[in-house]
DNA sequence: ATTACTTTTTGATCATGTTCAAAAAACGAA
DNA sequence: TTCGTTTTTTGAACATGATCAAAAAGTAAT
């Protein structure tokens, strides 16, 4: 077993804070491990000490982009808006943090689908079902008590379809996602309103249990 | 511009050839451009001067595969089988195809997704149809007409989702995207029954306006 | 056949992700 | 302190995808 040393913690959070910034600067494809390391002051194998690869840096900047898509939607969510509303601010809010990142798309899928979900995952999911329940709790009318309970998770699964697409969307400045965010979430809105309908609560359980076997 | 001449398709064949057979026998990261070159008795500058990337070949290598699908798929797609049947038939067959493969998952999703996709990938996607617009057909009894002409395009939708969700599926045997198959079907086959009901069509046809404003 | 031109092929080279054995530094017990 | 152990760091290597200038082979007109 190893143990982390605090000089070790130090040079893990200098490597990182070093690859978030050329990120930021230099995209994916220009960031590249050696630049990591010599910006770091540090050998190369030494980065590969700390991390496992290139996607797992990837991976914890996208995290971080995740906790900001959270802290920044949080605050708009005020209670009296709409369902419409809160819906296209939390997804639009999501595709603004992503927006400076588009060349990522490809590998945050890699990192966000791909990894045998491990207990991280799990909080993870947490973190992000707490903004959709905040989307749902704040919204006046509040939506029917039958999916008021699930619209979290529906809306949770929503957005990461939007994501997928908005990762291979190759339109200018990604605006078919944007469109598709536009004319989802009142056609969301709609569906929930009238999943007061037995019929359409049917369908909606439906989804809802092929979801389930699904994750 | 350049004109390719007999002995140049010749090549480009030999080379397809050989990284067909790798793939199927070393898989994707195991089949390496230098061991296709090698292979084909030929450079591998050469290789490159036939196709731009890896890539290209894999995606020649999908389109093969989608190909497979429709032509094993098709004769299965008998007069008299339900359309639950149907689409079940149809998707499963498709996950067998591609079950060999599942390492290559991520690299068909960045060749049939990403790629600012030219004139081919329109002949494509029309042939893919084909096989919906058959499974359509071919069910009995018939779905109902205010939605069997919008069917295809929303069995190829889904198809593509599941795609996806087989593509990053790490369970065993990719056991998870069976099971979504074994419970799509029946509902998807439910879902159709229920558009004869005003309230569901209303939704269906939301959702058909979303896509046609995403593609 | 010679010549001018185009297509094909090669071989060397680069850039980058990744690995690894060994050196250096830090640590902890005696 | 000193010695053995563990953690950190290095530097050199490897493998592979990709590029490119130049050689070779092919083509077609005169």
């Amino acid at each position: 077993m190893s143990k982390q040393t605090a000089k070790g913690v130090e040079t893990r959070q200098l490597l990182l804070n070093t690859a978030l910034r050329l990120f930021a600067t230099k995209g994916f494809a220009g960031t590249t491990m050696r630049a990591i390391a010599k910006e770091s002051g540090l050998s190369l194998g030494n980065a590969y000490y700390y991390f496992e690869s290139k996607d797992e840096i990837v991976h914890e900047f996208y995290r971080g982009l995740v906790e900001q898509h959270r802290t920044t939607a949080w605050p708009m969510l005020v209670e009296g808006n709409t369902l419409e509303t809160n819906i296209r601010l939390a997804l639009e809010q999501g595709l603004a943090v992503l927006a400076p990142f588009h060349e990522f798309g490809p590998a945050f899928i890699r990192t966000a689908f791909s990894g045998s979900h491990g207990e991280l995952s799990d909080v993870q999911r947490a973190l992000e079902f707490g903004l959709w329940r905040q989307v749902v709790t704040m919204s006046r009318p509040l939506p029917p008590l039958a999916i008021r309970q699930d619209l979290p998770q529906l809306l949770w699964l929503i957005q990461r379809g939007i994501f997928l697409f908005w990762a291979y969307d190759s339109s200018e400045k990604a605006m078919r996602s944007h469109r598709l965010v536009k004319n989802a979430a009142p056609m969301i809105a709609r569906l929930v309103v009238l999943s007061r309908m037995p019929v359409v609560r049917t369908i909606i359980d439906d989804v809802l249990s092929l979801i389930r076997t699904a994750t």
